[in-house]
DNA sequence: GGCATATTCAACCATTTGGTTGACGGTTTG
DNA sequence: CAAACCGTCAACCAAATGGTTGAATATGCC
């Protein structure tokens, strides 16, 4: 393993982990928070979100004595923009598709295309 | 694992698999020619053949006594679909995108914006 | 101080993963 | 037919993965 790109891929490919960051998707969470909803002890949920911390997939940071566990999209990216090498996407120009991100994601009612 | 996208993952976790797929992305290849960079044995790769076909990723077509193996990059999709969940894409708007896709990616001498 | 809460650590276990080697079954060619 | 080539199978191995439990470490509260 050991890339960056690697990582990333193997923390996504295990459907518990990919559970927790849909969770942190709604907002930040505490670790037994996160746990709750799984049929799996503290330590192991505690596990992944080490995995997915080392992925940079989320973040983790003490407060008091609970740990809130926050999502950090941007590590994505490069595992996104790896995949984009592929299929329809291969002649993609970046530039092109930066631009078409920057309209197509303004505010709600911003734009009439 | 078990799942769809899980395996779809786990398959591109691995950097041998990953650079197996940018070969593929040139041109279909033999098992052979595809082992041929690799510093490692026939059996090895034809193992990690198996799991990128299992995942989708590749389809095989053994004509004569040669295999071939061909890209299927549409196996992508889904896992890409999961991840636009997060980060910048997450309010995309697909069908723009793939009229984007549409005028970006024509031929190269085929039609005229 | 003492107890409850929040989280990790350590040791352990079963299973999977990524690799090796050698034998084997098809296919092509001399 | 026999020899060479293509690829997989089977058995094995070391290391990583995903889980458990119980003890340990902080922190907060009465």
């Amino acid at each position: 393993m050991s890339d960056k790109v690697s990582t990333v891929f193997a923390a996504l490919a295990d459907p518990t982990r990919r559970a927790i960051l849909s969770m942190l998707l709604e907002d930040d969470m505490a670790v037994t928070d996160v746990a709750h909803p799984f049929q799996m002890s503290l330590a192991a949920i505690s596990k992944h979100l080490a995995i997915l911390a080392s992925a940079g997939l989320i973040t983790q940071e003490k407060r008091g004595r609970v740990k809130w566990c926050k999502l950090e999209p941007d590590a994505l990216r490069e595992a996104s923009i790896w995949m984009q090498g592929f299929g329809q996407f291969e002649r993609i120009d970046l530039d092109a598709f930066e631009r078409f991100l920057e309209t197509e994601l303004a505010p709600p009612a911003d734009q009439a295309p």
